[in-house]
DNA sequence: CTGAAAGCGCTTACAG
DNA sequence: CTGAAAGCGCTTACAG
């Protein structure tokens, strides 16, 4: 009942070889020849199998892309990008949640043969070896947020989170502010919390009396949504230090915060001034809205996928660093304690 | 440098047949030489080629998951619900954004021969046609919101937002409002928003003066996203009749309205009660707090693969309606006017 | 310009 | 319990 290439070379009285070349455009078949084939395709409503070309090709045109949090729209956005970009090339996208054991999903990509991977995670959800393995087996590799990964084996795209924090706190310090915390989510010792480590030199640089003692660690199993920043802040409250502005490491857990800085009868931003970082839609429409250190995730989307077509096409690995742009909002306001 | 089931066969001194025996527990292989094959894969660190095993056993082992939109947490919850049943029994999920033209998806589910796809993306992006296609090139369908489709011939799972409709209709309603107002983001005319359907039944069985001069219709290419909400709220505000409460067709497009009445002025609940359908966990974190009716979202997702899985393995097509549970939150209260 | 044939890495009756 | 062999639907040198 399905038709196969052997149904169309028979129909168009041709050989299936010849089909193949019709079919992939190899240019080198008499127009009559290809209209023929074309006309049996339509007929018996011929789709090629992309399985079976596989087999042969040694490509399957699939490629994935691993996400921290789904549910997280920043990542939706990003997401978003590297599809429409891998579609124009003609690239199926695999998206993986990031929710089950990445590992496997890595166990999977082998298995399933895909070209090339996205990796958008944070490695203490899976093994960054498991990422040379995928190398070593063929299978491309961009990554973001792996700051340990060796970037000559393995293509990276990443946020400039040193340089944001910069501009995130020098802003805050330019509006009177004194008492910055920052809301990790991650922690202090992981090495891949750019922004943490930011921080840190800024407290120095600015000479922050604060130290230390305003940075909030998240907790293992580490996670940055609503609820973590919402944590986090009742966390900062209950130290009971002076703070009068909060920078958060993603705009999901500064919502979060702000939500619990209210509860407290803190007000927004005249009691405290609360920063993102992302750049989210949603951003926009909270009350108050957001100011933070926003991302163009579409286009980091893209530039991903282009990233990782180099290197499908010519083996070129290279490294591309994004610039996150200062979006001032309403959360954010004047010190004036 | 890549192993294969012969290098394997090789290595443990047997056939490739029953390496293939081995590896899939089909339990008439002497312990022994499961013991030499298992060891042989060891040693190559050999992965099966599921490509090549898909050729041979005619099946994907791959599921994939159609979205209306990525970027609403939502679909995000629904997808890893889906995701992590699918995974227990041994598929590999592909998400869809939902974003690029969903024809093209569903030509490469035939192409790539997934074993079953759930839709939950409304018809105005796709032909309906095509999922005919699918079912009869054999690929099971599990859909939701696509009211129109042939139960017979396709397993559904709904929300039943008739009664989700009616259920909100009647807490407002009984909590004093009478002129209710609601934002569709679709349109009053397309059959498969059935919330829509309902509010006119009610405001009839209600006796709600307001007629469908309360209806805002969303405009084409239909979205329902906080933009939406923003922009419906503007569009029922301009139209100057009295309104003391919303519905919103979900969750995001409420909160987008509620920005808008408050920019011109609102306080909610105070002059105007905004409920949401859905029940992402942004609500909780909003102000105020988001009332809803609420979808279990990943219990939702699992189910739909459950209704998959049926299908796939004993060709059972079945319907399955889901309830939603009002979830009174902030946004809503007694109306004084 | 076109066709015959080998090969991609598996599985699965079937024989032994 | 194990192996030889056909077959899944393509592609791609190679010969003609």
């Amino acid at each position: 009942m399905k038709a196969t290439r052997t149904d169309v070379a028979k129909l168009a009285g041709v050989s299936t070889a010849t089909v193949s070349n019709v079919l992939n455009q190899s240019g080198k078949v008499k127009e009559e020849t290809v209209h023929k084939v074309m006309e049996a395709v339509k007929a018996l409503d011929y789709r090629p199998d992309m399985i079976a070309r596989s087999m042969s090709t040694n490509r399957t045109m699939q490629v994935g892309i691993v996400l921290e949090d789904i549910s997280n729209p920043f990542f939706g956005e990003i997401a978003r990008g590297f599809e429409s970009a891998a579609n124009e090339k003609n690239y199926f996208v695999n998206i993986c949640t990031g929710f089950n054991k990445l590992d496997d999903y890595f166990d999977n990509f082998i298995t399933r043969r895909l070209d090339g991977v996205f990796v958008t995670a944070l490695p203490y959800k899976f093994k960054v070896n498991k990422l040379y393995d995928l190398v070593e087996r063929g299978i491309k590799i961009v990554t973001s947020g792996n700051v340990e990964v060796d970037y000559r084996r393995i293509a990276s795209i990443e946020n400039d989170y040193i340089f944001a924090m910069k501009e995130a706190m020098e802003y805050l310090y330019g509006m009177g502010h004194r008492d910055i915390a920052y809301l990790s989510g991650l922690g202090r010792n992981l090495p891949y919390d750019l922004r943490c480590i930011s921080y840190k030199n800024m407290v120095n640089k600015l000479e922050l009396s604060c130290r230390d003692s305003l940075l909030i660690d998240g907790k293992y199993p580490y996670a940055t949504s609503m609820t973590e920043g919402y944590d986090a802040a009742n966390r900062l409250m209950s130290l009971g230090h002076k703070f009068t502005a909060v920078i958060c490491g993603n705009d999901l857990m500064a919502l979060g915060a702000m939500k619990a800085f209210r509860e407290s009868g803190f007000l927004i931003p005249e009691d405290v001034s609360v920063m993102g970082i992302d750049g989210i839609s949603f951003g926009k429409y909270w009350e108050p809205s957001l100011t933070t250190m926003a991302v163009d995730q579409n286009r980091l989307g893209r530039k991903a996928f282009e990233l990782l077509y180099a290197d499908m096409m010519e083996d070129t690995i290279s490294y591309y660093r994004n610039t996150l742009e200062l979006t001032i909002r309403k959360s954010t306001a004047k010190c004036c304690r």
